[in-house]
DNA sequence: AAAAGATACATACAGACTGTATGTTAGCGG
DNA sequence: CCGCTAACATACAGTCTGTATGTATCTTTT
């Protein structure tokens, strides 16, 4: 009865209030596109004011940014926790893993839609570059030592994007295993 | 002298005028971006009001949208009129043709940056459709004549996704000859 | 060809939003 | 326990969007 609830430190505060407004802000972007989502709509969702939002983010963009960090970081998450199902090919179990992973509901419209045209291709790229192209390019490399690592990088690229169009697809009804089959379809192509 | 320049039909006007909004737009929108730019800012370069975009526009989005049929036109128009160099090979000469229809300044940001956040990635497609996918899957469907349609669809939109891509990093200063060889492996994966 | 109506704008306004400046309260180091 | 700073809240200035309303210029009808 006595918990003096209000008594807690400077950073479990902040982390808590970054936290409220990332995933306030997450919900509005999913479902009016960042555009259309308000700053003053955010704090109210997250039952705050304008100040503690400005306070931790430069602007409306920092705030979409964060979201996307943390979006970014769960798909490398969820990549890495669904590896390789016993037996299965390589390639399969990281397209599915991948298709997987941008399943989440907003994920596509945050990380393939809003995120390249607010925060800049570059800027999308740095973010997930690492887990995106990276992997997809030392599994080419592997596969193709013939071929020149720029010719590689290029191919891991457009690809990528191929990708990403897959899972915009998936997330929109199309089925998986059609383009898993195209995937499989190319990559053998390209190494038989 | 007395040529009462002031006297012109309606329809001229109003082509004039949306001419001058457009070119104005497109300008602005490829300079600082769809979301930086403001509705004065466009009628002050078009050296019009406010009361005449509104006139001809529902609102800022459908200025967008006008400036995305325009470029969408002069795509394709591009495309035709580049055709096949003698003796060059389909593939690539579609190919070329295509990314160096992409390579108008400020034309990768319109179409595949802003115009798939403003307008959405359905109605995008939908102004594309036709020049875009629909060739390729045609292309598709003579090559691989043993795959399904919806196989074969499937495979024009993730590839189609591919070509964007290296539009786009081409347009960035990427080297076309690269990329083209890329297609060129994938392709000849897929139907040698 | 003159009235009646429609079209093509221009001007004025209401509401909302962004970012900043300025307060106030609560933790924190010495 | 005291100055300092971080974590907010509140108030404000400037700008933008879309609409409502006014006016001039065609266009159509009789």
């Amino acid at each position: 009865m006595q918990e003096k609830n209000t008594r807690r430190s400077n950073k479990s505060r902040s982390d808590e209030m970054r936290a409220r407004l990332i995933n306030a802000a997450r919900a509005l972007f999913v479902e009016k596109g960042y555009a259309e989502t308000s700053t003053p709509e955010i704090v109210k969702a997250a039952e705050v004011t304008r100040g503690a939002l400005y306070h931790h983010f430069a602007d409306k963009t920092d705030v979409f940014r964060a979201v996307i960090h943390m979006e970014a970081r769960q798909i490398m998450e969820s990549i890495e926790t669904y590896a390789a199902q016993e037996g299965e090919d390589p390639l399969d179990a990281g397209s599915r893993g991948y298709f997987r992973a941008m399943a989440v509901p907003g994920r596509v419209q945050l990380m393939l839609i809003d995120g390249p045209a607010v925060l800049g291709v570059t800027e999308m790229d740095e973010i997930v570059e690492v887990g995106g192209v990276a992997s997809l390019r030392e599994g080419l490399e592997q596969a193709l030592p013939e071929r020149g690592s720029k010719d590689v990088a290029a191919m891991a690229i457009i690809l990528s994007a191929a990708f990403d169009r897959a899972a915009l697809e998936i997330a929109r009804g199309g089925d998986e295993d059609r383009y898993l089959a195209a995937f499989r379809s190319i990559w053998s192509g390209l190494t038989g």
